[in-house]
This record gives C-alpha cells, structure tokens and sequence, in this order.
DNA sequence: TTTGGCACTCTCACGCCACGAGTGCCAGCC
DNA sequence: GGCTGGCACTCGTGGCGTGAGAGTGCCAAA
C-alpha cells in the first residue's frame, strides 16, 4: 500500500526474489537468496529486508515455514523497474520475419501466422487481433446471381478485404441486370470509408425517391442489406492453447476452465485488448489485475500494431503469471512491429 | 475375442451396466445390478454372468474389489446391439433449425452455429468440417488493382462460394484492363469445376502462345496465381472445447493435452472424420479404437452432411467415452440433416 | 441353475509421526 | 544502528498402519 522509496538493497533482493521464483516456480527462501546474491548477506538480514517487502505488500508467504511469492504489486514493480529485458535470439527474429513475409498474400494468413508464431516462441497462448477495417475504403461493389432467390454481394475495399454475403432477394435477378447495379454503385460509392456508406445510401434513396429509378432503388436496397449483413465481426485469432493445459501453474482446473471458456467467447480477451489502447507500447495486465476473472493466474502481454502508421489490431501472449518476462516483452514487441511491416507493403519485390 | 451368442440375459446385464456406468460414472457392482434389473435375480448369479462377460472382454474390473466397466469392446457391442435411442426434445429440435436458419444467410455463420449447437446441447465438443468445394463451378473472375503492385483476384463460385487472394504483380494493372481480363476469362471459364479450371488454362495457354495473345496471357498467368494461392485449405471448425476442461473422464491432464494439441492440428481429426466416408449414417468411434492416440478415453460421433443430395461435409461431437450415446447419437443425426437442408436451399421463402 | 454364505482382496480415508524447510525473534557483535 | 548466529516454533509433506466398506470368487446347498 504505501510505497516509500523502497531502498537499493531491497530492490535488489525483490528482483533476485522475483528472477528466482519465475525460473524455479518455487517459493524462495531466505537461505536461497543469500547465496543468489552478490552483496553476501546472512540468511537472516534478508530475513528482515523480506518481512519490510511483506509488509509493503510485494510479496507473500503461502504458509507459515514455505518461502516467498511474489504478489500481483511485486510482479508490478518488477516489472515496471527491476526488470532487465533480455534481446531476442537472432535466429528466432529472422524465422518469425520469415514466416510472416511467407504468409504475407493473405490477410488472414498473416494472423494466424503471427499468433502461430506468438504462442510458438514463448511457449504459451498467442493472440492476434483482425485488423480494424474502419477506416477501408469502399473500391467496389459487385452482385452474382446465384440459383433460388438468391444474390451474393460482394464487397471490395481498398486495402485487398473482401466481404461476401448470400442476400435472400424476392424475386429472380438477371446477371446483366445485376452487372448493371454493381457498376452504378461502384461509381457512386467508390473511394467512401466504409462506416460512412449507409449516410451516403440513405441520402441517395431520398434522391431516388423522387425522381422513381426503380433500378437504382432496387441496387441500393441490395447494397443496404449487404452492408447490414457484413457486420464488422472484431474477431480474434488464437493460437497454442494447449501449451496452456497441464503448465504447472495453473494446476486448478476450474481456473483453467474458465480460462479456457474466455478463449472461446473471445469478446471479453478483445475488449480487454482494446483498453490497451491508448498505450503505444507493450502493455501488461498481471493477474486479475485488470479486474477480469478468467486472467486469474496468467498475465496478458499485449501490443498494438500499424498499418500504414495507424493501429489497426492488437496481439499478445497469455501465459502464467510466472512467465519469463524478458524474453516474452521484447518478442511480444518485436513481433508486432513485423506484422505490421508485412501488412503495409512498401516495395518489396518478390517473385 | 470369442463372441459366442451371448444369451439374452447377458445381454440384458450387460446393457442395465453400460447405462447404469454411463449414467453413474462409478464401477458397478453385482449387487446394485440386481436391484436395478428386472428379473430379480441374486447378486451371486449376477456374478458368475459378469464373470462370463469379463472373460469375453466385453466388461472390466478395475481391481479386485471395485464393480465393473466397461470395455471399448462393451461399448461397441452396447451401441451396435443394445443401444435404444432417446428421441429428441422438440424444444431442442426448434432451437437448433431455428439457429441454422437464422445462419443461413453465410456459409461461414452456418457451419459454426452449426458446431456451436452441438457443442451447446450436448455439453460436449463440436465439430464441423467446411463443405468441400471440388465441385463448385466457378461462375465468376475479377480482378481489383489494389496500390503498390498488388491485385486482388475474386474467384466466385456458383454456389455462392467466394475466394479472393491478393497478388504481387511486376508491374502496375489500370482498372480498365484488369476488368477486361476478367470479363473474358469469367466468359472463358464459367460453368468449369474449379478442380479442372487449372486443364483448361493450361490449354488454353498453349493455344495462345502461338497467337501472341499477351493480354490473354497476362490474365491465364493472373488467373493461375490466384488458383495457386487459393488452396482448398480444409477447414475444421471446433466449439466447446472447454467444455471438455475438468470432465471427471478426463482426468488425466497428459491426456487432455494431448487432446487440445489434437484441437489445434485439426489435421488428423479431419482425417479421421474423412475415414467414416463409406458409412451413409452416424459413425461412432470409441476410444483409441480409431488407432488414433490423443482420443484415447474419449469417442467421436460423426456423421456427412449433404448438400443437394451430395456428401460435402461431416460433423460430430468429441467427448468423453462414457457419454449418453442415447442422446448424442440422433442429435449427430438430426443436425447434419438440418444442416444439409439449410445449405441446400429449396424455396424456403423467409423475410 | 440359482442362491446364500464366507473368506479374501483391494481401495480409500484417517490419524499419526518424523522430517525438513523456513520463519520470527532475540541477544550479541561489529 | 545494522548485521548476524542461534533457537524455538510452525507448517506442509510423505511414509506407515489401521479400520471400514465395497465387491469379488468360490463352495455347498436348494
């Protein structure tokens, strides 16, 4: 609770605890870090430094003779002043860089190799949000003909996204006729972001209206339903969530349970990204930390990434509470710098 | 091993068992048999049965003093022989064909309700395959020039199906020009198998070489890299598997992990649901008797599903061997026909 | 062929105990 | 004043033995 200046010493010792428990998952003891450090102190000076850090709440004793846990608020300040970050090993950049250009034609291929990669290289759960499509722009519109009723809208934006959707019509289309509306909404749409097209179609029927083009009514009416149709869907890809089952940590199985229920309701996990808004670097939620429930026990560490210089997405890795921080912060970031360099093509001439 | 005609008591007993076991999930004994079968008979002689049916493989004692269970090959003779289905719940039957059809407006939405339904009401996991698409017809071609030497090829299929993969190019495509390769390429190709498009082009590359058609040419070498990149990619879509998270069954967390890990590959569940081609009906594999490791201790419910009258899918339920087969087998059942009928649209005017 | 009886086996839960690890505190030392 | 060694205390863990309960196999009788 109350933070005062927390000596060097302490510090020290904090940070050897806290490097200590994350490698050998084990409470530490006073005997332990005596050795573990370099100021040579006895057992029982540590002893008294671990009951002030106790006492301020850093760290915690599971039980009367077991050594010391680091609490969420030690993990805190660990991590946001102790902690040394450890450079990533040049092998793994160059195979996470690779892997993403490999993938680089496909959007989604880029995500879910991205979240591949996160859960591959840390050995925990990988995430990667679907870019926002807010700010796309419309480039086309084309409607198909299908058999019973039915047409398939079609639309295209600028950045290669393509949303389809089957429209259950009233009456049969021709392919022409079809061809003709696709090529008048293009026109008329072409280059709009896509959440300001419904303003633009709703001031057009009112136009229309007027002047009776049944064509055209007809056209905008099947662009409404599509847009309706083509909800944005935020969704959410996530990767090696069986590197999650059976880790040490998170022994109880109604945690994970509910852990894994997160992982598959997915709008939680993405709206807690979202908080991470604001934050241009990585962020990191420790524990219940960010007052979601199902997090208990893990740690979310979190990035956003660009596109063509604006965030688009986020991802990250959830893993234990007790994870290796130096190497998963520095990857988490890295990582997301990549995905976004491999969604804005500059030129890099391939083929 | 030797299966002699097991008379009908045996049969009974044996049947009174599996469900008594499937309902209780405890070893059971001779003496709770003798209450809970209809001919009243002494837990002595209930012995000396079980004995039979131990000796023939079909039961199994734990250890010395525990009741019986179960063996894969009980279970097997259970379901082929023994088993009386449980007809559905109607309220159960609504909800599920009102879901699909409130999906059916995209393929996508379909085959996941579809797997978050059986996922839903059987407390299990779900799963559905996407439809194979070998033999949708292409209908439509377009190419969109997106910035920086990329184009987006659209690839339509006639059942509504839509494909699109960005390509680098080597040089810059107008708008004009791409939309001319795709209006004499869709004339070109419409109507085609997608799986024998690629025979045709190459054909017809041939044929253009000598005419030094180059604007032909472009479009059959577009056309290619978009077929290329647009790999069939046979998708399985999963639900519910936290639902398998801490079930009594599964106990044993290697297991479990190794049953996840399955859930992340997907490649060998699809594998083995494409095994149960042959079978028309519901295809039930228990335990590991598929020779497949990671779905030991659990079975696989699995059933095709049509599309105008032709297997293009399969769906089921994993979960754990000791499941009421009674339920689960017709919800299998019905949901691929409800599945099929929603993917096959007939003059099913709704709105 | 079925049944009651009986001895046997095995698991499970419980209590007990000794062990080891680690602590808190205190008195003495630098 | 801060550091240290010593000491008593606490607590979780694992091994062991025991008793209860469940269920079996077998045998002899109906």
């Amino acid at each position: 609770m109350s933070l005062p200046p927390l000596n060097e010493r302490a510090q020290h010792l904090l940070k050897a605890l806290v490097e200590r428990y994350i490698s050998e998952g084990v409470p530490v003891g006073s005997r332990t870090l005596s050795q573990a450090t370099p100021f040579s102190l006895s057992p029982a000076t540590i002893r008294n430094v671990m009951a002030d850090l106790e006492a301020m709440g850093l760290i915690h004793a599971p039980h009367t003779s077991a050594g010391r846990v680091p609490t969420i608020q030690g993990y805190r300040l660990f991590i946001n002043q102790l902690l040394t970050m450890r450079s990533l090993d040049e092998g793994q950049v160059d195979f996470l860089s690779g892997e993403l250009r490999q993938a680089s034609s496909s959007r989604q291929q880029l995500i879910e190799t991205a979240s591949q990669m996160l859960s591959h290289l840390t050995r925990f759960a990988g995430l990667v949000t679907l870019p926002r499509r807010e700010h796309a722009r419309l480039t086309q519109i084309e409607f198909v003909p299908l058999s019973g009723r039915r047409v398939l809208a079609i639309l295209v934006m600028d950045d290669g996204e393509v949303q389809n959707r089957v429209l259950p019509v009233s009456r049969d289309y021709s392919g022409n006729e079809l061809r003709k509306y696709s090529a008048l909404l293009s026109e008329q749409l072409a280059g709009q972001e896509a959440s300001r097209v419904r303003e633009t179609l709703l001031a057009e029927m009112d136009k229309v209206r007027s002047d009776l083009n049944t064509l055209m009514r007809e056209a905008i009416q099947l662009t409404e339903q599509a847009l309706d149709a083509a909800t944005p869907e935020p969704d959410l890809v996530i990767s090696g969530q069986s590197n999650l089952v059976g880790l040490e940590d998170m022994s109880n199985l109604a945690r994970m349970k509910r852990l894994f229920e997160a992982f598959e309701t997915k709008r939680d996990i993405l709206h807690l990204l979202d908080q991470s808004e604001r934050a241009e670097g990585v962020q990191i939620f420790i524990g219940g930390e960010s007052g979601y429930d199902p997090l208990e026990g893990c740690s979310l560490i979190a990035a956003p990434y660009h596109e063509q210089g604006r965030v688009v997405g986020y991802l990250g890795v959830i893993g234990p509470t007790r994870m290796p921080y130096d190497r998963v912060i520095p990857l988490v970031d890295i990582t997301a710098r990549l995905l976004g360099a491999a969604m804005s093509p500059t030129l890099e001439s391939e083929l």
